[in-house]
RNA sequence: GGCGACGUAGCCAAGUGGUAAGGCAAUGGUUUGCAAAACCAUGUACCACCGGUUCAAAUCCGGUCGUCGCCUCCA
């Protein structure tokens, strides 16, 4: 038996890697935060959640883990922004930074234990930047300061790209004050009336590269474990983070694992943009982006997570209002076996879980081993570098198994150690997954309140109407109480009748 | 044009060389006053195409086509 191993695809290499931290049993996390000029996407919302899948992972494979995730808060378009309101920039980042921390909340996301902004890392960022131009790495060019990007052979092997291929590419930014097309700011010197801090180049500000050198460094040291982000910044931010540290350092590596989730894409709303797949990444600049917070108006944070974590992270995916629907109905369907499972196993009965499967026969050993196996089959897919899809999929397995016996009036009365043993997998999920970790009674309501909110409907008109029907029930008067069903279900609501009363439930989508 | 990723049933989606998880949708059934939910049953997916390696490939290699991403701000 081999000791079971974590494997992590790194984009450094192109393949999959054993997982090894530099110092064992630890791990230290470096992920590109937000630049806050606006409320987050759920686009945005993919990364964050991919890397808290990973945190968490980590943590529950026993590692103790350094989380740090910055705030972009000095940049071009929060300046560009705030000239346009009128409003102080590190104003308008920190407001969105606290909306950006409240949407993060609201989904359920841990929290790293450090959350550094530009702002306040300048003299840092000075005296990396200082280094660099000692070591001839960078040069000063008007109030600007530039990385040399031909200073640094190994340039563009995280990207795969060459540099002198670079100087070929019409879309880089020309400027004669540049040595190289490719190379970056380091430094930034201000135009009048703008943000500046002051330096030995004069008044200015931060690139945009160099913070995120300067703040994981400052907290994770000159190596650390893992460096995620989006897809997207590959090239040139991570790129331009790896010339610039490891040229200041003297030395490499500067994250030995790196990490990108995939983009979350969405179907074109104008013909130009329009390819054959219709579908196009999802970003602030198309004007095609959903906040965070208007997904969260209409459905329960989970329903979100759900529908990221049936998908592999590195993977593209499609969104759409219909896959949203169907995932609130996949996670409806999760919360309805796991109240089945709570109420079988509310009374204890003192047998063994083994025992009751071979009683209940094969329905019984049918869930006591999807139950039993539940956490050795989450490894071992968690360890295929992360893949909650597999993890996803096998949860559906028990839900089923749970239904089948919640099912079995005979089998039901002795369920109770079998079901105990199922739950015990919706606790492992919620602990990584973020997903089934609610009470059902809880999530059901969630869902009924934020489909009424986002219908205008009042529960008062919902009840009045379930009242209305129950009384015709009662009264055997069928015609009645399917008009009734009729007009509830033409508002959205669906109603099913069981022995304990009519329970009802919002239609989404 | 350069670099990269991907191409699995109507749709979404896993798959760590040994003959394909799961979800949605659809059809039939059990249940129900009728429904809904749940459960059962039903899908031969030429695993994009063409070659190659292997006793054995969706899985490895090469080529072709297609899609997406990056090469400019971007999670």
């Amino acid at each position: 038996m081999s000791v079971p191993t974590l494997r992590v695809y790194n984009t450094l290499s192109r393949s999959l890697e054993v997982f090894e931290p530099q110092e064992p049993g630890k791990v230290r996390l470096y992920v590109c935060g937000m630049t806050t000029y606006d409320y987050c996407h759920i686009g945005h919302a993919r990364a964050m959640l991919s890397f808290d899948l990973v945190v968490r992972y980590l943590r529950w494979r026993g590692f103790e883990v350094t989380y740090v995730r910055n705030y972009t808060d000095v940049d071009d378009k929060i300046i560009d922004r705030a000239a346009e309101l009128g409003e102080d920039p590190l104003a308008l980042s920190d407001r969105f930074c606290r909306a950006l921390d409240d949407d993060l909340a609201a989904m359920g996301l841990v929290l790293p234990e450090v959350q550094p902004k530009v702002s306040q890392h300048v003299p840092h960022i000075l005296a990396i930047t200082q280094q660099l131009v000692d070591k001839g790495h960078a040069y000063a060019a008007g109030g600007d300061v530039y990385f040399s990007v031909q200073s640094f052979p190994s340039y563009g092997k995280l990207s795969g790209k060459k540099v002198d291929e670079l100087i070929a590419g019409e879309r880089v930014e020309v400027r004669d004050t540049k040595r190289h097309p490719a190379d970056f700011a380091l430094w930034k010197g201000a135009k009048p009336g703008e943000i500046a801090w002051e330096s030995p180049w004069g008044p200015g500000r931060p690139g945009w590269h160099i913070e995120c050198s300067a703040m994981a460094m400052e907290y994770l040291g000159e190596t650390f474990d893992i460096h995620g982000g989006g897809i997207d910044l590959v090239f040139p931010h991570h790129e331009n983070e790896i010339a610039q540290s490891e040229c200041a350092n003297g030395h490499g590596p500067y994250a030995r694992y790196w990490m990108h989730n995939g983009h979350l894409t969405i179907l074109a709303s104008s013909a130009e943009e329009a390819d054959e797949s219709g579908f196009v990444k999802m970003s602030k600049s198309l004007g095609n982006s959903l906040t965070i917070r208007a997904i969260m108006e209409q459905v329960p944070a989970e329903v979100l997570r759900l529908l990221y974590m049936e998908s592999h992270y590195r993977s593209p995916l499609p969104f759409s209002a219909e896959r949203l629907a169907e995932a609130t109905g996949s996670l409806d369907r999760l919360y309805v076996a796991k109240e089945q499972a709570e109420e079988l196993s509310a009374r204890p009965i003192g047998d063994k879980p083994e025992v009751i499967a071979k009683e209940l026969g094969d329905d019984g050993q049918a869930l006591y081993t999807l139950a039993k196996g539940f956490r050795a089959r989450f490894q071992a897919a968690m360890d295929q570098d992360f893949n909650s899809a597999q993890v996803v999929g096998d949860l559906f397995e028990l839900s089923r198994a749970i239904n089948r016996l919640a099912n079995d009036k005979r089998a039901k009365k002795r369920a109770e150690p079998l079901m105990r043993l199922a739950l015990e997998a919706f606790t492992i999920s919620a602990q990584v997954l973020g997903i089934g970790g609610a009470t059902p009674a809880d999530f059901f309501e969630e869902l009924k309140h934020k489909r009424l909110k986002a219908l205008g409907l009042a529960v008062e008109t919902v009840e009045a109407k379930l009242n209305e029907r129950a009384q015709a029930r009662a009264d055997k008067d069928w015609a009645r109480a399917d008009a009734v069903r009729a007009e509830l279900e033409a508002l959205g609501v669906l109603v099913m009748d069981t022995a304990t009363g009519a329970r009802w439930r919002m239609r989404v989508g």
